[in-house]
RNA sequence: GUGGCUGUAGCUCAGUUGGUUAGAGCGCCUGGUUGUGGUCCAGGAGGUCGGGGGUUCAAGACCCCUCAGCCACCCCA
């Protein structure tokens, strides 16, 4: 820390990037309690045993993307690098088990030591939703029509492509696994080092590999549909049959995958063109392993996940702040009656700008800079007649308004 | 963690084969207007040239290291 900076990879929110960012929650919470997803909150930071036990040792946030500290008591803590684990684990340890399905919404910051690149930082914020205890396809489908209800509210929906596969259930991807490592191991001197390392730790994911290289050996692989059991392929023509069902279009993509083995059934990315490399925009799916895998009772789950700096990027402009009114005080019985109206006028429900001081050149110029539709004038001449000199910032006619008036003259710039 | 590109005023950027006091536009401040903004005119403030080291008579420019940003790989929101 050579000079006063941020830390890599950490951003400050300032004016509109703020407001974007509170807009797109807010909208996003809405919607997701039309949905009956209710708010919930857990810490940003948990036992490094939560995160281990849940990711896997062997996925890339555990083995080198957490940010793990020991507190002053010797536990390792770690910030969470994602939002489910925490809330899988709240579901043990507060004992929401007799109140399944739990149905919530839950937005804050995460932590991930990446490279930045565009889309992608070490302090970043996410929007998600998860449906714990419901193991029916019906609430996959739930699940994603909430994620394409609010993208839509936010007017990207159209801008994405909702891509879909399913990863069956344990014993399907078992045996394609298997089938997977035996077919690239006989190729192994074509893949790429990436590859032949994720032959190791995750074989699926050499699906998913931009590899020129790869991709050629990656066409005559073997397929996931041949392997896929009676009661996984049922469960994926019903979310299938549902989507159909409420119009949500998708694409079919058997190379989307997911690692870990907690994961089951529907995977789901909502992708863009319009992020560079970081294409995922919303991604999620069903965890029926994974309350499990944390050492409480198999409960089945499904949810997804969405970066809220990644959808600030596709909004574009944002809709401006509703424009305030200006006081502007001359004289030091003027500034001492602004203060008086504006605490009046905002309880009328008005949005005030208080100019603190300066005089009315200077106010002016400043009620102008601020976007504001009017600007009250207040000096000797006004406080003398009881009343205050109303001046439209965009036509320029002033009015002499008696105070006692003065509310519903403004009702006009509300 | 690996690779490529880039760091000059609050912002966007010029700055010639190394040459004297580092510039522009926008923004900001002041005045023209002792009670009238947005336009115009005049003036002004604002720079460790990302940081450190080196080469040189001389470095914003060249070399090395480092930090940061961007983009890509990896991975993912």
């Amino acid at each position: 820390m050579a000079k006063l900076q941020p830390v890599r990879g950490t951003h400050d929110l300032i004016g509109d990037d703020a407001r974007a960012h509170l807009a797109i929650v807010e909208a996003a919470r809405e919607i997701a309690d039309r949905y009956g997803y209710g708010p919930m909150s857990t810490p940003i930071f948990e036992f490094t045993d939560v995160f281990q036990r849940t990711l896997g040792d062997t996925s890339d946030i555990v083995t080198k993307e957490m940010y793990t500290f020991e507190d002053k008591g010797g536990d390792s803590l770690t910030l969470r690098p994602e939002g489910t684990a925490g809330i899988a684990r709240a579901v043990i340890s507060g004992g929401l088990r007799n109140e399944l399905p739990l149905k919530c919404f839950y937005t804050g910051p995460m932590f991930r030591h990446e490279r930045p690149q565009k889309g992608r930082l070490r302090q970043f914020h996410q929007i998600g939703v998860e449906l714990i205890g419901v193991a029916e396809p019906s609430g996959d489908v739930e699940a994603i029509a909430l994620g394409a209800d609010i993208l839509d509210a936010l007017g990207i929906l159209s801008e994405t492509t909702l891509e879909l596969n399913t990863l069956g259930d344990g014993e399907s991807r078992a045996r394609y696994r298997d089938a997977l490592v035996v077919y690239f191991t006989a190729h192994i001197d074509k893949l790429s080092d990436y590859s032949r390392e994720r032959l190791q730790r995750n074989p699926l994911r050499i699906l998913d590999s931009k590899n020129a290289d790869d991709r050629a050996v990656i066409t005559d692989a073997p397929v996931f549909d041949d392997y896929l059991s009676d009661d996984a392929r049922t469960f994926f023509d019903a979310v299938r049959s549902g989507l159909d069902t409420i119009g949500i279009a998708y694409t079919l993509n058997p190379r989307l995958v997911r690692g870990l083995d907690y994961y089951s059934h529907t995977a789901f990315e909502f992708t863009t063109e319009a992020l560079g490399a970081q294409g995922t925009v919303l991604a999620g799916g069903r965890y029926d392993g994974l309350i499990e895998t944390m050492g409480g009772p198999a409960t089945p789950g499904v949810g997804w996940a969405a970066g809220v700096e990644r959808l600030a990027m596709m909004l574009g402009e944002t809709a401006p702040a509703t424009r305030p009114i200006a006081l502007v005080g001359m004289g030091e019985d003027g500034e001492r009656e602004t203060v008086r109206l504006a605490h009046e006028l905002r309880r009328a429900g008005l949005a005030i700008e208080l100019l603190y001081k300066g005089g009315m050149k200077r106010g002016l110029k400043r009620a102008d800079r601020i976007n504001a539709a009017a600007a009250i004038l207040i000096g000797d001449d006004e406080l003398a007649k009881g009343s205050v000199t109303v001046r439209n910032l965009d036509s320029g006619e002033q009015a002499d308004v008696a105070i006692a008036d003065l509310t519903d003259h403004l009702a006009a710039y509300r």
